[in-house]
DNA sequence: ATGAAAGCGCTAACAG
DNA sequence: CTGTTAGCGCTTTCAT
């Protein structure tokens, strides 16, 4: 079982490195030789050991996933899933694979990041989101392991990473109610302490700018998270707040506090405001009519990119970014 | 850089073949030994090459997926990435890692499949959903490769499964909707061809049956899809035809053919006739008030038998079953 | 209970 | 352009 490198060489009447140069394409083996090679891997329905490869070339072709997050949130969030797609895609044009570990804090996924380097498992890591005074980052820097990041990190020195421009996003989002003849405008941020959140509300405040309209502090909410709840609670305070009137639209950082939006004012009857999401992945058409907003992030291009910066880094392509800005774009959407 | 099991060796002033067998906890090694061996690992820090490792031992402790969909399927359908946080668990739990490769078709699948197997990057495949005479399954089968399928496959000889039971599934929310009062229940079914369509009618027959209930056959519909257009058109038909009565509930096989059922319904401003669907999927929160109810086939704990009847096999592990089912359950929503 | 030695299947200097 | 010779870092008989 199993025909080595050795029984092509004999079959081929080579040696086997004659062999391993035909099976990398060696420029310093004559056409002729290559085609006769190749005809007996043919014949012999050779294929190269993987693992004998990776220990002789001290690669393994593979890198390595590390994933942090709750279960529950993977339920209704599909960038993940679509993130490992355009991973898997731009390493499987490049010859990687791909290995995935699901974590469930910061420590595991350090471990993770440990026994991947360690064990020497992998050539590069693809970490999740950046947190602040990410662990996993400094670490991997301290060992000079390649890896990429998605989510631009505190500290992008030396690191590569990819991104979308979530200035831009929120920028470009609230321009598009603006235009549509919205002037006030409630904004709904995201956690304290991550450059996401930051970004997107400098966007919506530099948009707000631009047309020359103020900003009602009443109308803003920092600092919360990303689920419905937060969405529901900020909505229902608005709606409590009868010294002043409502805004004609809110901006919300994800989907999810969207969604919280909408139950609030549908327990009100309330229909015409709107509300923009980030994530794009609410499903269409429960709801027939409502129409809404959200900005796509592109996660598979987010993955395809992120793996591409790696991989082209570790195979030390000339002239390669250290980073991607993937742009965002505004989905309509019927719920 | 990297310390290796000689620098282990000599540090603890042993051979390497100790070390080796220190490492793998092997019973003829000395208490004292043992103590002083490891004490030397911590110290140095050492992590065996888990490559060198999988050369030697002819085994690569590494689990690889084939998972075929369409990457559109994948953004509002968490199976995949369930299931794939299922396989993970398991496999860290017992040391494994986990490779996945996305495919578009069949022939990609084997293409996988077969560079998997033939390059002996893994030990053992996770094949997601089998389809009617799959291609994978009979070159696994062929190879004697070790494998394991979500989903039962035609032909269970000598394979590794995991499925749910969805003769139950479907007996079961039938049967609770039946006990609910409705009596005049539509059905609409899943994809010609494969076991889950057949079987999930099954379960909805018998359980009119057992209930001493007439199936009205226009009120059926076989061998359509999954989508939510196909659900739209099924319960469009029913509005539209007038020579008889609605049914008062429908029993549909996914989430976004129940969608297609809801919109249809939404459009007439019918709210009162109840709708089931498959995988829990939808979000909750849209609608408030609309119940909606969805059988949660457990994508996590299929992933986690997949990989667990696999591993188990191919570790030798006495009394391993050759298959799982894994129980589904009903879940209501609020849409 | 431990060591010596062979070898897993391949790559990569080094020769020629 | 091709062959020879060493390893890569570990496991595993086979001795002792």
């Amino acid at each position: 079982m199993g025909v080595t490198i050795n029984d092509v060489a004999k079959a081929a009447g080579v040696s086997a490195s004659t062999v391993s140069r035909v099976l990398s394409d060696s420029p310093r083996i004559s056409k002729k030789t290559k085609m006769k090679v190749r005809k007996v891997i043919e014949e012999l329905e050779y294929y190269p050991n993987f693992i004998a490869r990776s220990l002789a070339s001290n690669s393994t072709n593979t890198i390595g996933l590390v994933l942090c997050t709750e279960a529950h949130y993977l339920i209704h969030n599909s960038f993940f899933i679509q993130a490992m797609t355009g991973i898997s895609t731009y390493a499987q044009e490049n010859g990687y694979n791909v290995m995935y570990a699901f974590n469930k804090n910061e420590e595991e996924d350090l471990n993770i990041a440990i026994k991947y380097v360690s064990s020497k498992s992998v050539d590069g890591i693809i970490l999740f989101a950046s947190r602040v005074n990410d662990k996993c980052i400094s670490y991997l820097k301290k060992e000079g392991f390649p890896f990429s990041v998605i989510g631009r990190p505190d500290e992008t020195d030396g690191v590569l990473w990819v991104d979308n421009d979530n200035f831009q996003a929120t920028y470009q989002v609230t321009d598009y109610l603006i235009r549509d003849g919205h002037t006030n405008i409630a904004f709904i941020g995201g956690p304290a302490g991550f450059n996401v959140s930051k970004d997107r509300f400098e966007g919506f405040k530099r948009s707000m700018y631009v047309h020359g309209l103020d900003i009602n502090e009443s109308f803003i909410f920092l600092d919360g998270d990303f689920s419905s709840e937060f969405g529901y609670e900020c909505m229902k305070k608005l709606l409590e707040n009868e010294s002043q009137s409502l805004p004609t639209a809110v901006v919300t950082c994800d989907d999810m506090q969207a969604l919280g939006v909408l139950n609030a004012l549908s327990e009100k009857g309330i229909d015409n405001i709107a509300v923009t999401g980030f994530n794009n992945n609410l499903l269409p058409g429960i709801n027939r009519g409502a129409k809404f907003t959200s900005v796509d992030v592109n996660a598979y291009k987010l993955g395809y990119y992120a793996a591409k910066v790696l991989i082209d880094n570790i195979l030390g392509k000339e002239g390669t970014p250290t980073h991607y800005i993937v742009p965002t774009s505004l989905a309509e959407n019927k719920l």
